[in-house]
DNA sequence: CTAATAGTGTCTTTCAGACAATATATA
DNA sequence: TATATATTGTCTGAAAGACACTATTAG
């Protein structure tokens, strides 16, 4: 810290000025954390001999409180004075997922005027990858209804507009979220604007079927994140139990990217990232499958 | 918003329950914003024929209170409850560096307890960047000291330790920021751990000369995103005048990078992302260069 | 044998790195 | 003309896309 003998206008030490700081006197915005929880759970197969389809899946909380009562929402909740951003999020994560130790990533802060009709409430929100099979299968003592929805998010509209010095582009995207016979979804205008050398962003919703707060926006964002993440760093594993098979991590991928891949390429690229082990699926209606494990890098990405 | 006849618990409405909510039962922290305004300045050189050198800079304001009297740091303020966070961004960036409609992004949220000796406070980045020759030269008036630093950020040591489940890997950053006589420094200790499956960066700073609170890690993970981003995104053109030769783009991107490139390589990956003009450069020494602008692009990155 | 997935080989295309070669201002 | 930068051409090697071909299990 700075010299300690350093006395400002008022003719006070550092210590003198801190002894006598009230931080009370402006209004302050309250504080949260929303936990985005992942995982990728696989779909019942009719046919014995095909392969589970996988699905993403996202925890999200039946509000049992004013507002948005009833509706669906992303975990989390105040972050106290007394602890770290990051601690708070932990803290949801073990609440709410009953899982502790797993991968966490800070992705945003959502700090719009009206985000919340409470008060004014801003919002971190973060992503937490979780490996299906290392999860009780009920979600968290917390919050009665706790819910994994498959989730689903896909561009709908695209409008490029020209502008005098620029353009904007204008993307619609609908995100779904089913669980059995619940049903919700919202669409999310985003909004990107070039005008001379100056990008901006804006996220609107403009429709909302079931999902509290602005959470469909934050959801969005996620999904656009983990996409652009899994191309170029290893976070998928995060989703992977200890030993997977090649096609099975191709499958996770996949269904992130909401594309196919060549399996041939696929294996080249995840190569260096995985070791081979002696393991092999067995009684698949087909050629068994050899088992891998995550082989995490010396300078590898981030 | 929900039903509103629904009733809570409590047997209230939402617009009931709305009316009676009280926000001030728990204390709550403090929310600031802080700037990373990045600009590039070319050095003045000796020989008349020699391009100038291209430098980064930043803009630090040296504190005129406590805490940290006398230090620098980053220019920044409260967020009032009464406006948005990337509004409270765009208000300190207007104030400070005295220039709006400029990029922005969104970069961190600092959540540590200890972070400011005041009392609790919640930080969220932004980084700036901005073209030097669109600045005023004197920056701001809010501050009286503000000042551009030439910024320089580089791994100092790295240290790799096994573990029982995986790794640690320690990098130690150094941070330099000169303006004129003045010198500050720290340096910032990474720390990455893969443990399992997961993965965890957390930074401390080592040592820090006249620099305030923390934001010796604000700077070096400022640096660090724009390394990264400058990379796959076309931020770079945000600190270039509308007009500007190739050579000059190219010794932008060194000057972040901190390496050199090749020109033809360079030339071609940068060509889809300029358009040419019929203008050249005079008075060089040497033979002129085309002018380019900036052409973004339909479907471009982000 | 068949269905279905597992896994490999290889041709082509694309792109980055390297570096040589050529062009053109000014003092 | 010498200096310093501007700009282009092309060889090479690495990696991605495409696709065909082979392998192996349960039933």
């Amino acid at each position: 810290m700075a010299d300690s003998n350093l006395r400002d206008r008022n003719g006070l030490t550092e210590q003198e000025f801190l002894r006598r700081y009230d931080a009370g006197i402006y209004e302050r915005p309250s504080v949260t954390v929303d936990m985005l929880i992942f995982t990728v759970f696989d779909k019942e197969q009719d046919n014995y001999r095909k392969l589970p389809e996988k699905a993403l899946q996202l925890l999200l909380i039946k509000r049992g409180e004013h507002p948005f009562l009833g509706q669906w929402a992303l975990p989390g909740g105040f972050v106290s004075v007394h602890e770290g951003l990051e601690q708070a999020a932990q803290r949801e994560l073990l609440s709410e997922a009953n899982i502790g130790n797993l991968y966490m990533e800070q992705l945003f802060t959502w700090g719009d005027v009206d985000r919340d009709p409470r008060t004014r409430v801003i919002s971190t929100s973060y992503m937490a990858l979780v490996d299906r099979t290392a999860l009780d299968v009920k979600a968290g003592d917390d919050a009665a209804d706790a819910c994994w929805f498959e989730v689903d998010c896909r561009l709908v509209q695209e409008k490029k507009t020209m502008l005098a010095d620029g353009y904007e582009l204008e993307r619609l995207i609908r995100v779904s979220l089913v669980h059995e016979t619940e049903s919700l979804g919202a669409t999310v205008k985003v909004t990107t604007s070039y005008v001379g050398r100056t990008k901006r962003v804006s996220r609107e919703i403009v429709e909302s079927e079931g999902l509290a707060f602005d959470h469909a926006k934050l959801i969005e964002y996620a999904i656009e994140r983990l996409r652009n993440k899994i191309e170029y760093t290893d976070i998928a594993f995060h989703l992977m139990p200890p030993l997977f098979t090649l096609s099975e991590l191709q499958q996770v991928y996949e269904v992130i990217l909401g594309k196919e891949l060549l399996a041939a390429a696929f294996r080249r690229k995840i190569a260096p990232l995985v070791t081979e082990t002696n393991e092999y699926t067995k009684d698949a209606g087909h050629r068994p499958s050899k088992l891998y494990r995550f082989n995490p890098h010396w300078g590898s990405l981030e």
